[in-house]
DNA sequence: ACAAACTTTCAATATTATTTGAAACTTCAG
DNA sequence: CTGAAGTTTCAAATAATATTGAAAGTTTGT
């Protein structure tokens, strides 16, 4: 395969692997678009290689920046901003735990809490399920919440050293 | 709150935040009802639940069963069928796990070695770059997979009481 | 074999999410 | 201050996705 072709590729599916996560096809194209260019790139740049338009590549680029996974940059002698991606894989997924963490997961726990707290006769069935079901989420997500903590805080070589003996 | 309402806003809320993680609405919702319901419910409970056509129960239910949350069942002297959401969280999120790492990390970890195999001067800075972007993504995934393996085959208690004190 | 009860399918339709593009805004050099 | 270069915004258009509902298919009891 060629550069040119497997740059296309991974593109392509970076941005399909992104929509089945929630991300949109856009934004997650940029962002490989990005990862694949040792070079801050234009606005333009970006809308040529992807052909989309600049009111679309400003958004998710914003957007991109917002998660912390792009950097404006300036090029001495240009008007324009440039971008570049954080390239180190690492540093890259744990600052989408970190944002999805506290996007979604820590409301979903806050809502947890308000949930398990209904007002109502714990001998009822519905109600005893009730309750059970949302402590036990909340029980996991606690415990995934903290393991995330630590996994986000750790270094990646005390990570794949230490912790990946511990998981053979 | 009242039950009622809190099971609403539970069904709700698990809807919406299937959509951020590429989970389409209606099935999450099915699910986030089943999870509450202590006893079996059939297709025409979930359609006057939720609102929805029979249809799209149906689909969204073979699904949630093709993804081994939700199980047939029936009852004694019932024609119809009746389904039944697994209740333990450690269960749910363990299958879940284990589903979209095959349907989608394995995948793409397939493709990063295809495309870390691309013909071309090792000395050209945007080949150099765009091998080391995919043998980075190829080795944090492994790392990944391989984490997510011992999870998921790991028991809940294992999990809870060694891991957990690892992760302070 | 018949028909009632129930389930599945899928083309048409509705909804939701994304994208466009042109106007408004900002910045900067002369 | 002026206008060219660049950036941002957002209502409208488009595309992607999900939903409906009726017809076809299946199962079961008599």
């Amino acid at each position: 395969m060629k550069l040119t072709e497997a740059k296309q590729k991974f593109i392509d599916s970076w941005g399909a692997f992104g929509t089945h996560w929630g991300i949109n096809r856009t934004m997650a194209q940029i962002h490989a678009l990005l990862l694949v260019s040792p070079d801050p790139i234009s606005q333009d740049d970006v809308m040529e290689q992807l052909s989309v338009s600049r009111g679309n590549v400003n958004m998710n680029i914003r957007e991109l920046i917002d998660w912390g996974l792009v950097e404006r940059t300036s090029i001495p002698g240009e008007r324009k901003e440039f971008f570049v991606a954080e390239k180190d894989i690492w540093k890259v997924a744990t600052t989408i735990i970190k944002e999805r963490k506290r996007r979604e997961l820590d409301p979903m726990l806050k809502l947890m809490d308000q949930l398990s707290a209904i007002e109502g006769d714990k001998k009822d069935k519905e109600a005893k399920q009730f309750i059970e079901t949302m402590q036990g989420i909340k029980r996991f997500g606690n415990q995934a919440d903290k393991m995330l903590d630590v996994l986000v805080k750790a270094d990646e070589h005390w990570f794949v050293g230490s912790l990946m003996k511990f998981f053979k």
